[in-house]
DNA sequence: TTAAATCCCGGTATCGTTTGCGTAAATTCA
DNA sequence: TGAATTTACGCAAACGATACCGGGATTTAA
């Protein structure tokens, strides 16, 4: 079963009119009567007349649609994101095409190449966490598709990006664990491919740098999935507990690490704060109501979803190619709370 | 700027040939030499073509895209769904087109118009919880628009529908509470338009009848916006709680109710369970880390997805028009943790 | 040798819309 | 009154791809 709509063709037909007529009197032309106008608007209300967008589509060569690619929508941040994105697009009459990688480099290829044959006219791209060859995204670049990346950018590409502070997010955190009294604060970040994990790790770095504590690198380790699988978060807390210097205190550098590493602690008994210390990038809206209240780093995802869809849609209707590439950077929020309490004495 | 793609027009002007010859060599149709194929196929290749999709759309009158309907993207369930319904519209070629009701009737209307007029073969919806009308609904049924509800259907339209059985998510929870011990349960719904909510209390009133508990209407209240707004969970919270009857368990029928009112629980410093315990529908991943851990009943939601999404293109795909509907009922998950333990005697 | 069959390919209409161009009819100007 | 202008509309091409129809060239059968 089909859905057909009514065309101008029919409104031509039962007016007694010629279609390019009908189309002008939609268009509110100077060439047209405004008795015909009259009539062909009545009509086409009437029959409740709505151009067909795939008609305008062909003859404008752009399909009011722009492209989604993350990791994985079921993740509170990208959803979160995907929400401004989708307000955007809406209002300025846009489709969202959504795609996911599953932080998977073959996955974020194929998804590349399957939006760009749909024909958006851009998209707004989030790399993931499997992904340090970056041909597909600079082959769209160079044949003039419209992108912007966000969140986890592409550092050397020259587009359009829209992050936080993640240098500023990952010191701030660091330095808070340090002003609550912990000494051996480890890092657990996602894939070292990420350009937010390389931010994230040296703002840790410099914090310790700062305050005089050495940085010890069997403290600091990287997920190649972001935390998405449990078993590599449980790996690595399985060797940084066993290992001669235990940590105080983790930093975790990702939702799905943070929460994770909660699942951890709850399973093997570690008590958080007491035993260990635990603060995590996360954008769940109930980090406060978990046991302990979770201290966390909070992204503004909705606003940078908004801002890198606004971003694109100038970009898609610019007449000239954008030469001049703008590097949004918001800032991340600090949520101090129990998980991260100052540390009592032994 | 723009991506210019090349066309059936390149390649036959490239290659001597005319476009409909290129077409059926690209189609591998018998009337061409398999040299000529050769050739084509080979600058094809050589040039990355790919069809453009929505020249196809216009001629084939389908656009290979599906628009999805539901009241907030950043909402556990409805994300876990979107990842199903993408999973199976990416397999079978078709686009995922987003539309977010945010529980409002008004935006519903505008959102399905929308999505119609962007011409997808069919819709996917999950009703706002603000919606008693479904004119727009049963006109978009009329004119033959494919359509399949989930989650929160219609029920006295005639279409597929995918959901979950409520009742016995009801029931269960709600027996559950009572084999707890727990005498006073009140319930705390969605709004009462929604399938959902009155499949739900139904079983909440089954349960206790059939044990002997008597019904008090005081202990059942609704959420007109499903929870989505805390001050509406707050009201009947403190209507609840100052109430002569004041209820030792909580049974809240939605994701954002059950965490609005372990908010309020913990803003009020209202222990749960010992003061209250608390049951909740909620599709959040880390409810088992809550303070206390949350019991919850559990939808299969990315299942529910993928079933509404396989119904939806077998009925795009289908030669006739759909008569008979099917009604697909998944199973609910009980899970039993600390916020609905045995009563302790008081 | 001629008619029929086969093989390959091109011309053209079509989907729905916009737009440049052409042109009758109506109007204005000299 | 005749010419110039304006008004108001239709024709046809274009966007990219497909498919029906038709036809020239070669091969096969009679």
């Amino acid at each position: 079963m089909k859905y057909e709509a009514i065309t101008i063709k029919d409104i031509a037909k039962a007016l007694g009119l010629s279609t390019s007529t009908v189309s002008r009197a939609l268009r509110d032309s100077y060439e047209i009567s405004s008795e015909t106008k009259d009539r062909v608007l009545a009509y086409a209300k009437e029959m409740n007349y709505r151009p067909n967008p795939i008609a305008l589509s062909l003859k404008e060569k752009r399909s009011s649609s722009i492209g989604v690619l993350v990791s994985e929508i079921a993740n509170s941040f990208f959803s979160q994101a995907i929400n401004g994105i989708e307000s955007v697009a809406q209002e300025k009459g846009y489709n969202v095409i959504i795609a996911q990688s599953k932080e998977d480099f073959e996955r974020e290829v194929s998804a590349l190449h399957y939006l760009a044959s749909r024909s958006v006219d851009g998209i707004l791209i989030s790399v993931s966490a499997g992904t340090s060859d970056f041909s597909t995204i600079n082959d769209l670049y160079l044949r003039g598709m419209p992108l912007v990346s966000f969140d986890r950018v592409v550092d050397h590409l020259n587009m359009h990006k829209v992050k936080v502070d993640n240098y500023k997010g990952g010191y701030d955190a660091t330095q808070h664990l340090i002003k609550n009294g912990y000494k051996k604060i480890a890092c657990i970040a996602s894939s070292a491919y990420l350009s937010i994990t390389e931010e994230r790790v040296a703002g840790y770095k410099d914090a310790l740098i700062e305050k005089k504590q050495g940085i010890d690198e069997t403290l600091i380790d990287y997920c190649l999935h972001s935390g998405l699988i449990y078993e590599e978060v449980e790996a690595i807390m399985d060797k940084l507990m066993k290992q001669k210097n235990k940590p105080d205190a983790i930093l975790a550098c990702s939702d799905k690490i943070t929460t994770n590493i909660m699942r951890y602690c709850q399973d093997k008994k570690i008590k958080i704060p007491a035993k260990i210390a635990l603060l995590g990038f996360s954008n769940l809206d109930l980090t406060d109501l978990l046991t302990p209240s979770l201290s966390v780093v909070k992204q503004p995802a909705a606003e940078m979803g908004r801002i890198a869809a606004e971003l694109l849609i100038k970009m898609i209707e610019s007449k000239r190619p954008t030469s001049t590439f703008e590097e949004v950077i918001l800032p991340t929020e600090l949520y101090q709370r129990a998980s991260s309490a100052k540390k009592t004495k032994p």
